[in-house]
RNA sequence: GGGGACGUGGCGGAAUUUGGCAGACGCGCAUGGCUUAGGACCAUGUGCCUUCAACGGCGUGCGGGUUCGAUUCCCGCCGUCCCCA
């Protein structure tokens, strides 16, 4: 047959086989059963549950098999290790697939389920089954529901009209987050959004908005902090209060230069902003109307960019700046964000580069307040750009003379007592919106009544399950709000007729608490058993793609915090450790994707190479938190190496004799070369740095070689290393390690036996070679005791022909000696 | 436009734990062995240049700086990618 090569090796390791046989056993000895055991240290190691999309890729393995590998690395080391699956089942895709294939969301979810969940088996992971959690099974929604009251008695939930993004694709309204790109468009459909009005329900993340900042105690990825902490988006500065000349209109403007703030000449306002319609003049509603028409049609990204040509049209209106009593026109432009800070600016052109722009386009007042000190006198009316540098007040009334380091806290101190206006810190972080006009997700458990208004549910009817017989409209509407009788209810105040809520929650919300859920899948009466929690959390490493940043690593954050304050959660963070994995990419470099063609498939992998050559080889290609590209003639590297380590355990024929010939040295360097080996395996382990796990393992290996070669097989040294070798092979190669472990006579399972020790005495060697360098380059090498003093070495140095050959006739300057390493000697 | 990460042989990547012999390990390539055969296996070599060679010169994106010594630290560019606006 054509395939005849697909067995890795030979007919002794037949990987299909073997692979399955120790999965088997595993499972029927439960091997992998994590129980609370008070005796031991535990360790919970968690690695993102996937969405059950239908088929496991490449990535899926990239993360979650050096994660495995670490875990029982942690499991050897003595630690009581949790290492958890299940699956973010509840989805927007699901929806998609009843519409093309008219199956039921449940049906093909689950179906996708038992399939991945073999596929997941395949990997050789020592997840503990029994404690798998399917976020859309009602004994876990029941609890997502129940989070979602306890969030709403607590003031965290709320409900209100807002302008949200809608994608008219997915009929559904998206979180900020789940808007990508300069087009503004769907992050699941690539639709570009629209705005829409809508009543939403809304989670008060920006309560804990200074804390998602800050990242006490916990060994984050520094990028990661970044990426929250811009997130959050913290500014520092005033709130000013402008009134309108006439009619007394308040505009709240946000600023963090309040010491420009006698350079105001003008206010714009977004041209959404609530108050335009009434202070603006009738001679101006025509042209507004216009223009706030022409604003909408264009997306953020357009109207901020720097690039476009400013526009806007006046209202006709005035407004008095507080600090100087002076009468400012008020315009509206799309410059203005109705989406950050409070819709309405002042604006400083001498200080702004967009409002300088505003005004030379509408030949506005620029005026100079702030004089850096190194700059020649700036004047408004010839200036050609914005100079936004601190400097000292001018035209700046009682302020003019501050100095550039005080003049932001004077005019704060100047509008403070003035009464219009205060120190304020705005942030970009917005309230999480979670209300999604969909079926397939956890129903938002809360009923409407027109005497009592908005209810929760009562906690002992959850969970409120969804329907199964729902159909989808063309129109895309929910099919929740289409069924005829599930969202009729009874109010739970007075009783009388009531309706649902038709909304689900994002699903986010479903995984910002999973890895309590895998505390106790099975339990009834809370989320989680307390006791689990009390023994297994914090999660000690949690590993997953960095794409989540901003989304999930931030919800679960906020999450944990919110629960903590009302004393169903400990501690402030949910995960002490992270790490991120890279992305694994095409043999083209490219992303991979299937228009390009170059998708990997781990199933066919695994047929060909088994799932230890894969695993191997997915830890050793690349930096595990930088990813790379495949590269499918790599892979035969791995499976070379391998094949290497079941030829040197299994084959005792010709001239692999074991009665050992070789002399000492031999067998102490393979010694030393092996704790050397275990050393820094310990040390990569420990790290997360899984490449060098691997190419430890592969020199080590070729010392082995080396050794065999020279006739050291049956030696006490030989064994040792033998018998390490294959210790440190197991958390990378479960199956392979296990097979030989038990060949050469092994106690089941190589899985359950101690992380060896490194003995430092077999690493200690009384020689060294050191390099000799002149002026920094190396000019020669010599061979000292270890313990040489530098005197002597120095003088060694010194002594070598080459080195006096670049040395000249002078004596040399200075002679650095770095014990062990190097001697630098200077020229004369 | 702002913020961040990265840039090392033909390729993926080591050396970023403490600034101390750059190129570990693997792919590819080359030579030899074994073999009826090799796309198997074993051994050796492999940064570039100097027509061969090293005990020579150059060399970690480019230019500068600090240092006895810089892939590693600092400054300025260039390029790639990511995030934000």
């Amino acid at each position: 047959m054509k395939h005849r090569r697909k067995t890795m090796f030979n007919d002794e390791y037949n990987h299909g086989e073997i692979e399955k046989k120790w999965q088997n056993k595993w499972d029927a000895d439960e091997l992998y059963r994590s129980v609370i055991d008070e005796k031991k240290e535990k360790h919970y190691a968690l690695t993102m549950l996937p969405y059950p999309s239908g088929d496991l890729h490449i990535g899926h393995w990239y993360a979650m098999t050096p994660s495995d590998s670490r875990a029982r690395y942690k499991r050897m080391k003595g630690f009581n290790v949790l290492f958890p699956i299940g699956f973010d089942s509840f989805g927007l895709p699901a929806e998609g697939a009843a519409i093309k294939n008219n199956i039921h969301p449940k049906t093909w979810t689950y179906a996708n389920i038992d399939r991945m969940r073999g596929q997941l088996r395949s990997m050789g992971a020592m997840f503990d089954w029994k404690r798998e959690a399917v976020s859309s099974d009602e004994s876990y929604y029941k609890w997502t529901e129940w989070f979602f009251i306890q969030l709403y008695k607590n003031g965290l939930a709320y409900r209100k009209m807002s302008p949200v993004d809608w994608c008219p694709s997915c009929n559904t309204t998206l979180a900020r987050e789940q808007v990508w790109g300069d087009d503004r468009h769907c992050e699941r459909c690539d639709t570009p959004v629209i705005k829409k009005e809508l009543d939403q329900w809304f989670f008060r993340t920006t309560k804990y908005a200074d804390e998602l900042k800050t990242f006490e105690g916990i060994d984050w990825p520094q990028t990661v902090k970044t990426l929250q902490t811009n997130w959050v988006g913290k500014s520092e500065g005033a709130s000013v209060v402008f009134t309108t000349e006439l009619g007394g209109h308040d505009m709240e403007v946000f600023t963090t230069r309040p010491d420009t703030l006698w350079g105001a000449t003008f206010m714009v306002l977004s041209p959404e902003h609530s108050l335009v319609d009434e202070i603006s003049s009738d001679d101006k509603k025509e042209e507004i109307e216009a223009y706030k028409a022409e604003a909408a049609r264009q997306s953020d990204i357009e109207r901020e960019s720097t690039t476009k040509e400013k526009t806007g049209v006046f209202t006709g209106a005035y407004a008095i700046n507080p600090v100087n009593d002076e009468k400012i026109p008020i315009w509206i432009a799309d410059y203005v964000l109705m989406s950050y800070g409070t819709g309405a600016i002042m604006a400083v052109p001498a200080h702004d580069q967009r409002d300088f722009e505003f005004a030379r386009k509408f030949d506005l007042e620029v005026r100079v307040v702030v004089q850096p000190d190194d700059m020649d006198e700036l004047d408004g009316a010839t200036m050609e750009e914005s100079v936004p540098a601190k400097g000292a007040l001018v035209n700046s009334g009682a302020l003019t003379g501050t100095p550039g380091d005080q003049s932001v806290s004077a005019a704060i101190k100047f509008i403070a007592e003035k009464g219009t206006g205060k120190k304020a810190v705005n942030y970009k972080l917005r309230d999480w919106l979670i209300s999604r006009q969909r079926y397939w997700g956890s129903p938002i458990p809360m009923i409407n009544c027109k005497k009592c208004g908005w209810n929760p549910v009562p906690e002992e009817q959850l969970p409120i399950t969804l329907p199964e017989d729902v159909e989808w409209l063309p129109t895309g509407e929910s099919p929740l709000k289409l069924h005829p009788t599930w969202k009729h209810t009874e109010c739970p105040e007075c009783g009388t007729e009531a309706i649902r809520e038709t909304d689900t929650m994002d699903t986010f919300m479903c995984s910002s608490w999973y890895h309590l859920r895998y505390l106790s899948p099975d339990y009834h009466d809370a989320p989680f058993d307390q006791k689990e929690y009390d023994y297994w959390m914090p999660v000690d490493t949690y590993t997953g793609g960095i794409e989540h940043a901003t989304m999930h690593l931030m919800y679960t954050r906020f999450f944990h915090k919110a629960l903590r304050d009302m004393g169903v959660t400990e501690g402030h963070e949910p995960m002490t450790q992270l790490r991120n994995q890279g992305m694994v990419l095409g043999e083209d470099h490219d992303k991979m994707s299937k228009s390009k063609g170059n998708v990997v498939a781990p199933d066919a992998l695994v047929e060909k190479y088994g799932a230890d050559v894969v695993r191997a080889y997915l830890m050793f290609f690349a930096r595990w938190d930088m990813g790379g590209p495949w590269n499918s003639q790599g892979i035969e590297g791995t499976v070379r190496w391998m094949k290497r380590v079941w030829t040197i355990f299994t084959d005792t024929t010709a001239e692999t004799n074991v009665t050992p010939t070789c002399s000492n040295d031999t067998k102490l360097a393979l010694r030393r070369k092996l704790h050397l080996t275990l050393k820094s395996i310990t040390y990569d382990f420990e790290n997360v740095g899984f490449n060098t796990i691997i190419s430890s393992l592969m020199e080590l290996m070729n010392e082995m070689y080396k050794a065999r070669r020279e006739g050291a097989v049956g030696s006490e040294e030989w064994n040792e290393a033998s018998k390490i070798y294959l210790l440190m092979l197991a958390p990378v190669a479960p199956h392979f390690a296990e097979e030989l472990w038990e060949r050469m006579g092994g106690e089941y399972s190589i899985h359950t036996q101690s992380w060896p020790e490194v003995d430092e005495r077999a690493i200690v060697v009384d020689e060294v070679e050191i390099a000799v360098q002149v002026n920094g380059k190396v000019r020669d090498k010599i061979t000292v005791a270890v313990d040489i003093d530098d005197e002597k070495v120095s003088a060694i140095a010194l002594a070598s022909e080459n080195v006096q050959k670049y040395l000249g006739d002078k004596p040399p300057r200075k002679v650095i000696v770095i014990k062990g390493r190097v001697v630098n000697i200077v020229k004369g």
